[in-house]
DNA sequence: TCCATCCTCTGACCTTAGTCAGAGGATCTC
DNA sequence: GAGATCCTCTGACTAAGGTCAGAGGATGGA
């Protein structure tokens, strides 16, 4: 890594937390105190949520969040009910006056990106949006967490289902993975393969396996990106974490096989050095093979 | 202001509050709380400084403050003494300890910079520090504020000679304000004009004076911006807006004179609609007379 | 039916980050 | 030399954010 850009982006977050995030704290909270805020915010407007699910993603002490609710209720804000169905669990949901109070922080919200803006000419504004989009997506993409998981892991199934739908509406005459070979993802974990998970903020958003048979060459399966994370470079890192790990464990060959209608998939494999090569299976799938060799690491 | 570019840096202000401004806090703070840690970094290595000023650039209340250095020279991080000249006030210099202590926050600092830069690819990384680089310098930019002043007020005075010092150095056979028009800036103070001063921080880095002579052309004089404030676009912010206040004032024309030495102040004139002129004044410091016919405004 | 488990809530407690109103010493101005 | 002013410090106080250890009700499984 060059020193160079880590002091660049430790002088970014010297300006951005000095500008963006003290406003956006004091600006924000406004009269409720920071905590309200977040909670109001998280609890959003799209009907009724578990508490316990709305205090993992603020990643909240449960007896904290507890207060917190009392005090919204007190004001009229929120409602709090047990589940309908399991009572031990309770829900809550904006009551009006709290729509209006969360409405009033996207006011103040929208009010502090309006007072950076204002300032600056329409060229620099152009320039500072499209500056922030590519610094936010960027951030995003390194934020994308990669874990081995087992393929019968709920997030790791999920990805596969996901997998599965989406060839279904693309390829001619759906997909049914019990077609394909490889109908059992299981074979996708140790000693006999891998199956990698990428999430972003806890939830599951790609997937991609490698099986790794004993003297042959490794090769990669169920290659996926959820449509709302792509953009993020997330394929070709799953791609480049899957081809180092296999030379890890001293393969000096990787394939794969595609269908035509993943388009962005084989510009990808192009891209990023895979050749294109006769059929090596025979996957009923697959209109495209490719390989590519790999440079052996250390250890 | 485009209600898209407004959305646009509100998410980013979401993205980098969460992403950044968190890991900000809480990595950096470490073991010592946010606001020693604070003031640790700015009481910063080069030598002492008055505790005022230390204060006074983190905004702080003055109690406050004298508590964290106690807490500080608790652990043996600095040293306060009383000014030698002045014993009210008191100075403050970091030990050896403190020292180290600021340069483990320094590499933690460090470490949450590698850290978003670590997932990312060498093309990814180079995108992401120079789009935080333009974000940086726009979000400066953003935060420069003018002010009218009294050409007297010692941050007018400040720019004024700043810009004498500049322009003595620029030009051939040196400039002295004595020698060319306008040699007392305090024409230009209502109604006979106005003086516009630019400041970052608190800090005046730019200024630009308008003549208001009744039933002829305004006219501009003394445009500057300090070295360390140039290429956020400040030259022509203060430029657009000493034009609005001309055109508010009534005046369809303004004029100004330049040196041959400012090349980029030339420049700037000519791409602001600036169109040359025969002299109209013997301006003794001038090679160039331009002129701008200002569209009137509402009011 | 009973026990273990799950989920929420309450009370007690702690640290930070501030604010405010003087007290008290040092300096400046007349 | 006497105020007025400046600067720092202290004590008293507040609010927010958060943690921890149970209590107690609801549910699920043996």
């Amino acid at each position: 890594m060059d020193e160079g850009q880590v002091e660049q982006v430790r002088r970014f977050n010297r300006t951005v937390a000095e500008r963006v995030g003290v406003l956006h704290d004091h600006y924000l909270g406004g009269a409720r105190p920071y905590g309200q805020a977040r909670l109001l915010w998280q609890i959003g407007d799209g009907g009724t949520h578990d508490v316990r699910g709305v205090r993992d993603r603020l990643g909240l002490d449960s007896g904290y969040v507890s207060r917190l609710l009392r005090a919204l209720e007190r004001d009229g804000l929120v409602a709090v009910e047990p589940h309908p169905r399991d009572r031990r669990v309770r829900t809550v949901r904006l009551t009006e006056a709290g729509r209006q109070e969360r409405a009033l922080l996207d006011d103040r919200s929208d009010a502090l990106a309006a007072s950076l803006l204002a300032p600056l000419n329409a060229r620099q504004r152009e320039r500072l949006t499209s500056a922030m989009a590519e610094v936010g997506r960027l951030l995003t993409a390194s934020t994308v967490s990669l874990a081995v998981l087992d393929p019968d892991h709920p997030d790791a199934a999920h990805c596969l289902r996901s997998y599965a739908a989406e060839l279904g509406e693309l390829f001619d005459g759906g997909f049914d993975p019990a077609n394909s070979l490889l109908p059992d993802p299981g074979e996708l974990r140790a000693p006999h393969g891998l199956f990698l998970v990428a999430r972003l903020h806890g939830e599951p958003v790609g997937c991609a396996g490698l099986k790794l048979p004993s003297g042959a060459p490794a090769e990669i399966k169920r290659l996926w990106v959820c449509p709302r994370a792509r953009g993020l470079g997330l394929a070709r890192r799953l791609l480049a974490e899957l081809e180092e790990r296999a030379a890890r464990h001293g393969c000096d060959l990787v394939r794969l096989d595609t269908n035509r209608a993943l388009e962005a998939a084989t510009r990808l494999y192009r891209d990023s050095g895979y050749t294109e090569v006769p059929a090596f299976n025979d996957e009923p799938y697959a209109h495209h093979w490719f390989e590519k060799r790999l440079t052996p690491t250390a250890r």
